[in-house]
DNA sequence: AGCACGCCGACT
DNA sequence: GTCGGCGTGCTC
């Protein structure tokens, strides 16, 4: 008797597959979904293989469960995922396993008319009766939409046995979209573009020429970047198979679906945080059956179970929020690739401002390259000025330079809209006592008080604690000696007000009262023309498009390029390059105005010069002379121990002497992070990666060195280790 | 992820 | 003397 055994892997932090029995009448393979009994309870599991049985006192699987199996490409993505971010391998199944919600099947209710009059009529009733007549099939909501009744006259009228209820199909989740809906009106360059993205998925349907490629379309804001892959998911729906665009879930808009629905006639499949659960499943089913041709998702989309997967777009490749760094930590671009790999499906990497790693790769021909190097409809990118501060600063206790001031009327009194951009929330970064030299910082991380002016309160942006603005000094008890210092939009928005009365103006941070759906809507607003200056921060780096906006002020172009991150220069690059690309993006040309204490850092000389190009050579160049490789570097961080303060003590010291090895940067002297382990801390082992880094084979070899660690080894891709000191 | 075991602080 | 904090380890 040859008994059979799977192997079943677990979506819990386990890193083996654990042995069951499969019981003689079982027919299972891999990717079977099942139920086993694990520890004191059943729990589901994933059959990642089967062979011929061993040992007799295994458990036995306990059943099937009704789903249908995962598919050979989502299983080897799940191992690919683990292997690459060092996760439990049940961990990363879980991120693909999680998706089915099981949200019970609702039934949309249809009512139609069936039966006499009711014995009381009534003026709603009749008006119910009247919307029906003809005996079509309404549902039960848009009946009284239509009639102009609440649900419950309807209601009323099912008891009176006027009308009878039925069930209704479900509406598709997506209606199938039509590549030749409209043709889209393409330059030449952007034609030549879309041919070779449409040649690439075309090769890849047919099974030829190898692995897919990998693509960046690299195109200035306003190159029209989406209408040129567009045509490469047209090509994959004329193929037959399946699209997935991954974006960035802010850019996950009405505004982009419309974008959508204007080429093909109809939505794709939006899936991101806030779908419902009984959408999700049916987006899931959909997919699954191949019915869905197109997805647009954020980074959880990666793991929905594709059919027949043709073309992966990965929007705003760049993007930070691409970063899933709690739980398993992964780029979900880099997975985005494996997963085209493995699927035989071209991936497009489409972005403005692409980042150091793509471009090497591009540079190293691992990717292709596309370039759309300028604005579609004739339109210019903005002109970028300089305003030296220096030179040229405000008066005393104003943070707008002259210039920018009469620059701002100018676009006003011509109907046009401003943005002033300050990457900084709150009223004031300091709060500094006149009398004794206190400057208010936060009892839990020494990071200071951001005062918040319109919640008068000091909030920590480090830990989030919060008290209110004290009257008197706390260290010397002077009453009334406190001064903020520095500028943050709150500040802005009143000097502001202060000189342009008539204005009408917002400001909008992440703090804004109310959250991301009156953000939404407010965004909406400013769309619509119904503000005049925009105060903000990062948070209107990207995604919407003002039309009407023609005028950009960047207020303190130098925030953020003495962090200490290594990435600082090529994000400030990129944020302040988006920035000023929001200006001019209507039909009249655009201006930018760059305030700054360093016109010839590096950054600003590129971003007013418009050479990006050169800026990233030398940027890359840069890191690679200083050893920070541009796929990452690794680091090794005390976060916890039983002396704490220690601990971190050594942590900053290691992270301060860099010391790379080949390919990876090790932040510290190679061995310290063994003293450590060691020694008598806890530890996480940070992993800052990109995408080519072997970290398991490092890995494999520092804990070979190591022994067995106490504590536990964690991975996070490309946190940045030292937002931790 | 749960759940049990185990080792040190403030209480009936 | 115990109750209970959560750190550590185990689940085929």
């Amino acid at each position: 008797m040859t008994a059979r055994v799977a192997e079943v892997l677990i979506p819990l932090a386990l890193d083996q597959t654990y042995s069951y029995a499969i019981p003689a009448e079982m027919a299972l393979a891999p990717g079977d979904v099942v139920a086993v009994p694990l520890g004191p309870r059943s729990r589901v599991g994933v059959v990642w293989e089967t062979r011929a049985g061993g040992s007799g006192n295994l458990k036995a699987v306990e059943g099937r469960i009704e789903a249908p199996p995962m598919r050979p490409a989502l299983r080897k993505l799940v191992d690919f995922i683990a292997r690459y971010t060092l996760a439990p391998r049940g961990s990363a199944l879980a991120l693909a396993l999680r998706l089915p919600g099981g949200a019970p099947e609702t039934v949309r209710l249809g009512v139609r008319l069936a039966g006499p009059l009711p014995e009381r009529m009534t003026p709603a009733r009749r008006r119910v009766v009247e919307a029906a007549a003809g005996g079509l099939v309404h549902g039960k909501g848009d009946l009284a939409k239509l009639a102009d009744v609440s649900m419950g006259v309807i209601d009323g009228l099912v008891d009176a046995g006027t009308l009878e209820t039925l069930a209704l199909a479900a509406a598709p989740v997506a209606e199938p979209p039509d590549p030749a809906f409209a043709a889209p009106d393409l330059s030449q360059r952007q034609r030549a573009a879309a041919e070779v993205l449409a040649a690439a998925v075309a090769t890849a349907a047919e099974g030829e020429g190898g692995p897919p490629p990998v693509i960046l379309l690299d195109g200035v804001t306003g190159s029209g970047k989406t209408e040129v892959y567009f045509e490469a998911v047209a090509e994959c729906i004329r193929r037959g198979r399946q699209a997935l665009i991954l974006m960035p879930e802010i850019a996950l808009t009405g505004a982009f679906l419309e974008r959508f629905a204007a080429r093909f006639g109809t939505r794709p499949a939006a899936w991101h945080s806030a779908v419902g659960a009984r959408r999700r499943e049916r987006i899931l089913a959909g997919v699954e059956e191949g019915e869905v041709a197109v997805v647009a998702g954020a980074r959880s989309a990666l793991f929905l179970p594709f059919r027949d997967l043709g073309l992966l777009v990965v929007d705003e490749e760049h993007e930070q929020a691409y970063k899933q760094e709690d739980g398993v930590a992964y780029h979900s671009r880099d997975m985005a690739i494996m997963r085209g790999r493995l699927e035989g499906a071209p991936v497009i990497l489409a972005s403005a401002t692409p980042s150091i790693e793509t471009r090497v790769n591009a540079s190293r021909g691992r990717y292709a390259r596309l370039v759309l190097p300028e604005r579609f409809g004739g339109r210019t990118l903005p002109s970028i000025t300089p305003l030296d501060m220096r030179r040229d600063p405000p008066p005393p206790g104003r943070f707008l330079s002259p210039r920018l001031v009469r620059e701002i009327e100018q676009a006003l009194a011509a109907g046009e809209q401003a943005l002033l951009f300050l990457n900084r929330r709150g009223f004031a970064p300091l709060t500094l006592c006149r009398a004794c030299g206190y400057r208010s910082s936060c009892p839990n991380c020494s990071a200071w008080l951001v005062e918040h002016r319109f919640r008068r309160a000091l909030v920590c942006h480090h830990c989030g604690h919060t008290e209110r603005v004290p009257e008197a000094c706390v260290a010397c008890g002077t009453v009334g000696s406190l001064v903020p210092c520095g500028p943050g939009v709150e500040r802005i928005a009143e000097e502001v007000a202060r000189l342009l009365p008539q204005a009408r103006r917002i400001v909008l941070s992440s703090d804004f009262p109310g959250g991301t759906e009156r953000l939404r809507t407010e965004l909406e607003s400013v769309a619509a023309g119904e503000v005049d200056i925009v105060i903000g921060t990062q948070l209107v780096a990207k995604g919407h498009n003002f039309p009407a906006m023609t005028l950009v002020g960047v207020l303190d172009a130098d925030i953020g390029l003495t962090s200490g991150d290594p990435r600082a220069s090529e994000r400030t690059f990129q944020l302040l390059q988006q920035v000023t690309g929001r200006a001019g993006r209507g039909a009249k040309p655009g201006r930018a105005f760059v305030q700054t204490y360093q016109p010839d850092h590096p950054v600003i000389a590129a971003l007013v010069s418009g050479e990006a190009e050169r800026f990233y050579a030398e940027e890359t160049a840069a890191r690679e002379a200083a050893g920070l490789p541009p796929f990452g570097r690794l680091a090794a961080l005390v976060v916890s121990g039983e002396d704490r303060a220690a601990a971190e003590a050594h942590g900053r010291m290691l992270a301060r002497c860099a010391e790379p090895p080949s390919g990876i940067m090790v932040l510290g002297p190679a061995e310290a992070p063994l003293a450590l382990i060691r020694g008598r801390y806890r530890f996480r082992l940070l992993v800052k990666t990109e995408r080519e880094v072997n970290i398991q084979a490092y890995l494999r070899a520092w804990l070979a060195r190591a022994g067995k660690p106490r504590g536990s080894v964690r991975v996070a891709v490309d946190v940045d280790p030292m937002s931790f000191f």
